[in-house]
DNA sequence: TATTGTTATACTCTATAACTATA
DNA sequence: TATAGTTATAGAGTATAACAATA
């Protein structure tokens, strides 16, 4: 199929010693540089909380799904058995998760919030809004729901 | 200021039990799934190459600014300098770039690219040019240009 | 004193492989 | 046999602190 974008730039310089300005026109890096402004910014309203954005989603999980085992969690957060366990064990020692026994099924555990981790997401949530509306400050809701759904075409 | 998103669905939900889907109307969240999405393909399209993102760009800037330290190259790259010269050795030691000494100022190197490094980059040049193409696929050309504003205006 | 590069060290996040207990 | 959780280990990418050589 034809490229229909172009990233080189001075298609003018010798050939020997030819620039390859790969930043510049670049939606890859775009959304890397724009996805580190998140990062940071993220942890400029949310830092104070004790909660990373995978932290955050997993306590976000738990209280959608409640009782959900650490292999399923695994699955929604696509990370693998042994990072799982990781982050559940940070959570739980931070006082926000707690792993209670199923009946019938001495293998696994049932994930829930407990009252210190649903206040903390509570907060979190506070926080994540005020997070939305700092990195959306520049768009109006129109081109925000616009960069929205240009963004999912791209994730395909 | 007053926040003019909602991330929370659901407001029907009782107070005791509040559920709080951060992902579902988030632009953090879809930043990330956009850029993961980016970061598979990146090495989809550039994996053979022995490139990572950081490797490439430095071999890009390296290409643009031939004989530069790196100290200033940590800078362009924005990482600090142990990290800068861990990324040179792998570059070295791939054979795509050498230190060549300065005259008059023994405490530096000027960094090249060497001829399979330059090779190497127009490989990637073109790899790249399919990675931009194939991440763009789902969108024309004048929405690609208004998703790159829209993200310039999010960087800031 | 300041700069360049380096070494030593450590932290986060992720992974794979192999294991135990249980189903 | 398959599943849930765990342990041990490793690798990539990043950082800070302290240092030597040089300016």
């Amino acid at each position: 199929m034809p490229s229909p974008k172009k990233t080189q730039v001075r298609r003018d310089a010798p050939a020997a010693s030819e620039h390859f300005d790969l930043q510049s026109d670049s939606l890859g890096y775009a959304l890397r540089r724009t996805q580190i402004r998140a990062y940071d910014l993220f942890f400029e309203k949310l830092g104070a909380l004790d909660l990373s954005p995978a932290r955050l989603t997993a306590l976000s999980l738990l209280s959608m799904d409640a009782g959900i085992n650490q292999a399923a969690l695994a699955k929604r957060l696509n990370i693998a058995g042994p990072s799982v366990l990781k982050l559940v064990d940070a959570l739980e020692q931070s006082g926000f998760v707690s792993r209670e026994t199923v009946e019938g099924d001495r293998r696994r555990y049932a994930l829930h919030l407990t009252d210190l981790g649903r206040e903390r997401l509570v907060a979190a949530h506070r926080a994540h809004d005020a997070f939305e509306a700092e990195l959306a400050k520049h768009l109006s809701a129109d081109e925000r729901a616009q960069l929205m759904e240009l963004l999912s075409r791209v994730g395909q």
